[in-house]
DNA sequence: CGACATGTTGAAGGGGATCAATGGTGGTGG
DNA sequence: CCACCACCATTGATCCCCTTCAACATGTCG
């Protein structure tokens, strides 16, 4: 393995370790995972549904989506991901593919191998409750984003989504949010929030002075009204949450 | 522990061993779970949002939710919980409540504590990754519902919550499934669909004659055209597919 | 029997969809 | 270097699904 894939790696154990604490054994067994780097062109599926994969894929550059469909075509994204997210951890325990994986933009992928991954979590069950503790802050987003698309209006079910990317992408969430990089088409801000297109352009100005969002990038100017306006609260993310009391290892009681 | 508990945490495993394989130390092993019988009154929350839990509640009787709410009162339910469900495994691993949960009907649940369940799954890998298995059974649910409510009308929303209720059950699904109770109020289901009560009723009227959801119970007279309406397919429920080559535990490669 | 939750129906309004057309913008090749 | 094309953003006009409000019916439980 060369350099590359361990600065890559270093990213997953990077996300991990927001939730969950390792010993430097552990990490280390992370660290040296067998991966397989791939790139994957814009608009293109990198797991296809139906199928039965053997491995999992690491997002290491670029933006993935996770798509549902209805049967006439129209589409709903049901997750982003990004840098250092494991988009179909869950996988190793589920490989029958229920939602397609693409990548919206130029992506980088590293495959890890289901093999290799039970592995490190036999060996170390901390690892294996990291990686159930991880696929669970996915549900928690999945379960905001019903919330999202069932029972908020456009605008703020856009703050919402707004919020809650820079709040995963690590940004300062303080008054001042920085810009980010977040390369995403309208029609896939409208496949994610369940509203057409042109909805959506009309909601972004709708957001003009909040929020700018432009050439694939994000500018917040005013963190607390978008949070106000999408009513966003970031506990569910569980940023930085790591219990007080370690509760690292699934272990006889 | 009396045999009432016991019959009970036979419905939990029953349910876990529709997708993971167990030998009979596991089994045997689940069923000597230590619990803690509760009595819910309907419309009670069970599970309080910003708690921190030390157990998980499997649900025995009735019927649970689990509630989004906005700022102004509205709520979402975004997953339900029958018989058999844990309804919230996941917090093993994430103590921390993020959505409340709340009995439907008059339920009863069993405790279960955390300790005890890293008990059993630490014991045996096997159960731990069926644990983790059927959380994401859970995520993959609501990954159907983003799109249920976000890209689906009325119709096919409620044709389609209804077939993934039916079909989660364990009712037949051929062309005569039979009736089935699912208690719930109109209420209820606009805050699962994301419709006002208003237009569920009339939703359910405009599937007259395929479905009637009447007096706490739901008959299915066209099983074929109402998975149709809703395009259902039942895949994503995983239900029978443990894996011909056994991928039971988490072990070294 | 009263009180309250639930179900039902009508009328009116709105948020967002759809259709359609135009203007940018970047990539590609001649 | 420019012509061309594909994709994306933008804007207007119209429509409709669903919401909201309001009234009434029905059922249920103390």
């Amino acid at each position: 393995m060369h350099d590359a894939s361990r600065d890559y790696l270093q990213l997953f154990l990077h996300r991990l370790i927001i939730r969950s604490r390792f010993c430097d054994q552990e990490m280390q067994a992370i660290l040296d995972l067998p991966t397989d780097a791939v790139k994957v062109a814009a608009n293109q599926d990198f797991v296809c549904l139906g199928e039965v994969v053997d491995h999992a894929c690491l997002i290491v550059e670029g933006i993935a989506g996770r798509f549902g469909q209805t049967e006439d075509g129209v589409r709903q994204i049901t997750a982003f991901y990004f840098p250092g997210d494991m988009a179909d951890l869950h996988s190793v325990v589920q490989p029958r593919v229920g939602s397609a994986l693409q990548a919206l933009t130029k992506t980088t992928i590293l495959r890890i191998s289901h093999s290799a991954l039970r592995g490190v979590a036999a060996r170390y069950p901390a690892v294996a409750e990291a990686f159930w503790r991880d696929c669970m802050v996915d549900a928690a987003v999945l379960s905001q984003w019903v919330v999202n698309v069932g029972r908020r209006d456009a605008r703020a079910g856009m703050a919402h989504l707004l919020c809650e990317i820079a709040t995963r992408l690590g940004l300062g969430t303080g008054s001042h949010a920085p810009d980010f990089a977040f390369s995403v088409t309208q029609a896939q801000l409208a496949d994610a929030t369940g509203l057409s297109t042109v909805h959506v352009n009309r909601t972004l100005k709708a957001l003009a002075g909040i929020v700018t969002v432009a050439r694939g990038s994000v500018q917040i100017h005013d963190w607390d009204r978008l949070a106000a306006v999408g009513e966003f609260e970031a506990d569910y993310l569980q940023i930085d949450v790591v219990p007080a009391e370690p509760l690292k290892v699934i272990q006889p009681i």
